[in-house]
DNA sequence: CTGAAAGCGCTTACAG
DNA sequence: CTGAAAGCGCTTACAG
């Protein structure tokens, strides 16, 4: 890159010392409002941006924020959810001179190694810390690190890092009274990877609601959050002798492999079965029938993540965010279970 | 973060100078190998890494690639397209010390301004180009700032940059052949957002194939990518009085929109219209009918782009990359026409 | 309010 | 093969 404008340059031509551009630059005391606005035009005229590189050097900031995600990303690579997150963060960065850096990782075992090189680095001011797990491992590092961290959905009770959620948990009880309701005895439910602590609570409040109903155990199918996975799922449910009239799936897209296979099983779709979606993504209103899911705002737990992240930074005082709680919306793909032979 | 542990520390604990350790660490010249050897252990002992900061500012380089996404990303947040084409990127840079810094910009105004302000502060050592548009401001810009860029997709005729592209025009003359094949003469066209090249390049082939068949020009409908955009172009195009019997659609995402629309109307697909995607996104398959559609493979663009931009920084001579051209995939949400009434 | 100087943690010629 | 020194372009006390 041919700019080899410097602050020094700058403060030649404007007949001041580099301190003061410096000072004019970053709005600290120390000169005087015409002296500013000088300094300020002088740069503009010549050119001149304050080289990343050095100011992070000097002021021991990184003015860049971190998000590892894993890999293995047919998950990623078709879940609306992690690009809705970062779209969430990267409208909040926009205006604050920070950057986002993204950092992929194949093997899920080097994400702790990751976090790690990322902060010893120096690269980041503060990073992510999403999909977590049971026994996270990042957790004590972080906090050993003593890095700036915001949590996304984590575990009320034992949470380290000030966190930003979306709590879904009414939610899905409104879901399972919404099947109880109509009449279903019989609710399956194809969970999310398991590793992750949302899968768990929302197979948690599924197995709950069947109890307080008195129902029977319904089966688990272990899914991954995939089309596909919701696919491989209506073959083994469906096919049972006593297969379920209703189905809590993790997640949309996981929904949306359900039916595809019930349909092509000879299944109607919600006569025979009636099927439930996560996150309310915009194919969902693309599928026929239309699918009864529940809200998911990943944008706006992005940019709340964001704030309290950079806030963090600022060495402000933060507190947990709660997203407004997701909503169930009955679509089509539910209804009565039909009349037992 | 707590590590105040730098390259003093290890050249104290190590009995040598500095530039030993550094050499050590660069893999230059100037040390013995046991003495290499003997920095390496001590530095790992002590937990160093060294910080990018100091060497970005020494070193001129930044140790990260950029990549800037324009953000009124409904389109970005359903589109596969972007996280695979991400995860393409992080693939090749994970092992390879760099980062990938992303950039998003709700303002498409501003996106020029972003990537100046990328390169004058110094943040990147080189540039994504994706999304070209027809007269594309950034061109100039990224020539005068002599910043290592690699374009996506550009067009050949007049290309600034060495491209990584996917040639998709085969696959669809392909598919205006098969839909020609069986009998169409009224097929019309969802296009994608008018103003990237790409969109254009696909709505000529629509066109030329319609003339070199002798059939009257089809109906464009201008779409967006999205599948609400397919679902207007159904409302649209299907309740004309010379309705076509066939519709290619710019992506699967817009052919998803489109069924979807067609069906509530009350046409049966493909037997009252055939409807073809473009991408093959795993959506696709889930889609009843399964979609007939064109290949694409973003991961494996993303993937290569990363490897040429790198040996760019390197100084090294690259030549553009052609990825396996876009097949055909014949589903079954194409067949001949109805008979006419 | 302004300016000279040290320092951030590395890399890179350049002497030994 | 090894080491002392300058320099990257800023920020930050600290004197004037």
């Amino acid at each position: 890159v041919r700019s080899p404008v410097t602050i020094v340059d700058v403060a030649n031509r404007a007949g001041v010392a580099i301190s003061s551009v410096s000072a004019a630059l970053n709005g600290r005391p120390g000169v005087s409002q015409s002296t500013r606005q000088r300094i300020l035009d002088t740069a503009q005229s010549i050119g001149w941006v304050p080289s990343v590189r050095a100011r992070s050097l000097s002021s021991k900031r990184a003015f860049a924020v971190g998000l590892v995600v894993r890999r293995p990303s047919e998950v990623m690579e078709s879940d609306p959810f992690f690009a809705a997150f970062i779209g969430g963060i990267g409208s909040v960065l926009e205006d604050s001179g920070q950057a986002l850096l993204l950092q992929l990782v194949s093997d899920p075992k080097r994400i702790v190694e990751t976090y790690r090189q990322l902060a010893l680095e120096r690269r980041v001011d503060g990073v992510f810390l999403a999909d977590i797990e049971g026994d996270d491992p990042r957790i004590p590092l972080l906090t050993q690190l003593q890095l700036p961290t915001v949590a996304i959905d984590a575990d009320p009770e034992r949470r380290s890092f000030p966190t930003v959620g979306q709590d879904d948990s009414a939610g899905n009880r409104s879901l399972m009274q919404h099947l109880i309701g109509l009449g279903h005895r019989r609710i399956a439910h194809v969970s999310g990877s398991p590793e992750f602590v949302h899968s768990r609570r929302r197979a948690n409040v599924w197995r709950s609601a069947m109890d307080a109903a008195a129902l029977p155990p319904g089966s688990l199918f272990v899914g991954d959050f995939t089309s596909a996975g919701g696919a491989r799922a209506a073959a083994e449910l469906m096919t049972r002798d006593e297969r379920p009239t209703a189905v809590v799936c993790s997640n949309d897209l996981t929904a949306i492999g359900f039916i595809a296979r019930a349909k092509d099983l000879g299944f109607r779709v919600p006569h025979d079965v009636s099927v439930t979606g996560h996150d309310d993504i915009s194919a969902g209103m693309f599928t026929r029938p239309h699918l009864t899911t529940i809200t998911a705002d990943p944008h706006a737990i992005g940019e709340a993540a964001t704030r309290i992240l950079l806030d963090m930074i600022d060495g402000k005082a933060v507190e947990d965010v709660a997203i407004a709680p997701a909503e169930l919306i009955v679509r089509e793909s539910t209804a009565p279970p039909a009349p037992q032979l």
